[in-house]
DNA sequence: CTGACAATTTGAAAGGTTTCAATCCGTGGC
DNA sequence: GCCACGGATTGAAACCTTTCAAATTGTCAG
C-alpha cells in the first residue's frame, strides 16, 4: 500500500471529545446532551448539536459496552437460515427484542456444530445480553459451559433431557395427534406415517402422538403403518410415494402422514405423478405448514407451528434470566393446529 | 429487585488483568500469550495458560474493538428473511466473510425503510468493517450518508442510478431473453407474461429482456402479452390464472413466462385446477428456481441466480474497499442459467 | 450586597484490551 | 569478572464513552 499499512478508511469519525471542542463545552456536557437533554440549557444543547451535525458524530458503539460492562444485543444461532421455519422463529425474536430496545445478532450455525460453536464463542465475546439457540445437539456440554458463565440462554425448538435452561418448544406428540385424529374423523382406517430418521425427537415425538390417537380411535396397531425415510426432504418423500405406488390398492393405506411439509410435497408430486389421485385415492396431512404448503397443485392440509410466538417466547424469557434476579428456568411448551385443505377434503 | 438495581448476572468475567494476577505475570504478557505466542518463553505461556483456563477467561469484544479502531464484523441488511433467495446470498457472504476471519452481522429490514435505517445506524455505530445491503430504495441519499462517513458500503442485488458504490447483481435482461428464447425454440408464438407491478427493476428488466429476444425470433409484438400482477405472490400468480383461462383457447398464449417462481407456483396450481394440462396447453417458464421449482407438481422450470456467488463477490468488493488503498467502485454482473423441467418439455 | 440554593457545567476516573518503548535477565565472548 | 547482546517481560498509554462528585454560574430573598 503506498501510504503506509494501515487499511485505507475514510477521515477518523468524530469523537466526542471533538465534538466538545467544536462546540467550546466540556465532553460532559456533549454526553449530557446526548444521554440526558433535559439537564443542559436551551442554548448550550443548540450549540453542541450543531457541532454533532456538523461533525457527523456517530456513537461509538465498543466504548459504550466497555463502559456499560453490557452490550445492547441478543444473539440467536440458527440451525438453518434457509429453512423458513427458523428465519420466522427468527422474526418472532426480532419482535420482542425490538420492543426491548436491543437487536439481534443473527447466526447460522448450517447444522455444523464447528460452526455452532464459533457462533457462540463469538457471541459470549460479544457480551451479548443473551443467546438463543436451536442447537445441532441440544445435549452438548458447550451450553453448560455458557451457562456457567452467566450468559443468559434459552434453547429453542428442542428438548434437553436434563434441565438447566428455559426452553420453548411446540408440542409434536400433540401435533401428531392432531394430524392423526383428523385423518380418522374423515373415516381413514389404514394410514401410512412417513417420516425419519427416528433419531430426530420431532419424528419420534409425532410418530409417538399419531399411535395414540390410533390407539385411542380403537385401531389395529399394524393398520398404522410406518415408512421411514432416511432424511425430511423431498427425494424422501418421491421414494416413500414410490414404495406407496408400489402396494397393491387393497392393502394401500388410503391416507399418508408425513412427518413435515417437504417430505409430504415429495410424496404428493410421486403419487400424482403415478396416478394416485390426491384426496380421493390419498388423502395426505403435512406437518410445519410451510409458504408452499397452500400454494401446491393440491393445497395442503398441514400442522401449524406458532413459530412467531415460539421466538417472541424464547426472548421473552431471555430477557427475565438476563434482568431479574427471581428469574427460574421454564419449559414452555406451545400448541400446534391443524390446518385442513384440499389434500384431505375429498 | 430484591437486592440493588442492578440486573443481575452471573460473576463478572476475569479481565486480562487477572489472569495476570492468577498467573503471577505482567498483563503485557498475558495479552502476548493471547495474540503473539511465539514472544513467550514454553514455561511462562504454560502457566498463563493454565491461569486462562481456570478463571475462564473470555476476550472482552467491545475493549478488543475500541482499542483496535474497527470491529471483526461485515453487516448484511437483507430486504426480507423469508425469503430464500436472500437466505441464500446471505450464506454466501458468510463463506467469504468466514475465510477472512470476520463473523457476519445478519439484519431483515422487512422491506421497511424505517427498520433498514436503525438496522444501518446500528452498524455504523459498531464501526464495521463494512456493509452490505439490499436497499428497499437503492437511490435513498441515506446510503451516501454512510459512505461519506467512510464505510464501505456495497449494494446487493440491486442498481444505482448513479455510481458511487460497489454493486453485484444478476442480469435480468439475460435472465428474461434465456426464457423466452428456450420458450421460442420449443416453438411457442404465443406467450404471456406475467409480473409486476412495474415499478420493480427487477420486472421490468425481465420483460425488457423477453421482448428484446421476442422481436429477435421476429415475432410479432403483440403476440407476447403483459398479464400485470400487484405483486409477485401465490395469490397474483392464481388470477393470473384465471385471466388466462378465460381466455378463449384460440387465442390463449400457449405459454406463460412468470417474473418469480412463486408467482409461477400460483399460476400453475390455478391452471391445472381449471383442467389446463401443463405442459402441453400450458408451458410456465419461473425465475429464481427456489428450493421448491424443482418439487412442483409439475416440476418448474426456471431461471436460475448464482445466489451464493453473488453474496461471496458483495464481500470481497466490500473487504476490497475496506482494505485496498487502490480500491476503484465496480458494477459485477452475474450471468443466470436457464433450468429446463417438465413444466416447458411435453 | 450577601448568602443560600438551584441549575448547569466540568473534569477525572473507570472499563478491558493492545501496543510499544523501556527494562530485565541470562548467556556467551573476551 | 565484565560487557554486550538478544530474548523475555513489564507497565504505561491510548482507544471513547459514561458517570458522578465537585466546581461554577445564575437567581433570588433578605
Amino acid at each position: 500500500m503506498a501510504h503506509g499499512d494501515l487499511p485505507h478508511r475514510g477521515v477518523r469519525n468524530a469523537s466526542v471529545k471533538d465534538v466538545a471542542a467544536a462546540a467550546g463545552v466540556s465532553l460532559g456536557t456533549v454526553s449530557n446532551v446526548l444521554n440526558r437533554p433535559e439537564r443542559v440549557s436551551a442554548a448550550t444543547r443548540e450549540k453542541v448539536e450543531k457541532a454533532l451535525a456538523e461533525l457527523g458524530f456517530v456513537r461509538n458503539e465498543s466504548a459504550r459496552q466497555l463502559r456499560a460492562g453490557q452490550s445492547r444485543t441478543l444473539g440467536y444461532v440458527m440451525l438453518d437460515a434457509t429453512n423458513p421455519f427458523f428465519t420466522d422463529v427468527a422474526s418472532g425474536i426480532e419482535l420482542a427484542a425490538e420492543e426491548a430496545g436491543l437487536s439481534l445478532f443473527l447466526c447460522n450455525s448450517d447444522n455444523r456444530p464447528s460452526r455452532e460453536r464459533t457462533h457462540l464463542d463469538h457471541l459470549q465475546q460479544q457480551r451479548v445480553q443473551g443467546i438463543l439457540i436451536t442447537p445441532v445437539d441440544p445435549d452438548d456440554g458447550f451450553l453448560d459451559e455458557i451457562a456457567a458463565h452467566g450468559t443468559p440462554l434459552v434453547i429453542v425448538d428442542r428438548i434437553r433431557t436434563q434441565e438447566g435452561f428455559c426452553s420453548v418448544a411446540v408440542d409434536d406428540v400433540l401435533g401428531g395427534r392432531l394430524a392423526i385424529e383428523h385423518l380418522v374423523d374423515r373415516g381413514h382406517t389404514r394410514v401410512a406415517f412417513v417420516g425419519g430418521p427416528d433419531s430426530l425427537g420431532q419424528v419420534r415425538d409425532r410418530l409417538e402422538g399419531a399411535r395414540q390417537a390410533w390407539a385411542e380411535a380403537g385401531l389395529p396397531p399394524d393398520a398404522l403403518v410406518h415408512l421411514p425415510t432416511t432424511a425430511l426432504t423431498v427425494a424422501e418423500g418421491r421414494s416413500a410415494g414410490e414404495r406407496l405406488a408400489g402396494m397393491p390398492a387393497r392393502r394401500r393405506p388410503t391416507a399418508a402422514f408425513c412427518a413435515n411439509d417437504i417430505t409430504a410435497l415429495g410424496l404428493l408430486q410421486q403419487s400424482t405423478g403415478s396416478g394416485i389421485r390426491v384426496p380421493e385415492e390419498l388423502a395426505i396431512v403435512g406437518y410445519d405448514d410451510i409458504e408452499f404448503a397452500a400454494a401446491a397443485a393440491v393445497p395442503l392440509t398441514s400442522v401449524r407451528q406458532p413459530r412467531q410466538e415460539l421466538g417472541r417466547a424464547a426472548a421473552e424469557l431471555v430477557l427475565d434470566e438476563a434482568t431479574n434476579a427471581q428469574h427460574t428456568h421454564r419449559q414452555v411448551t406451545f400448541t400446534p393446529d391443524l390446518i385442513a385443505r384440499a389434500s384431505t377434503l375429498g
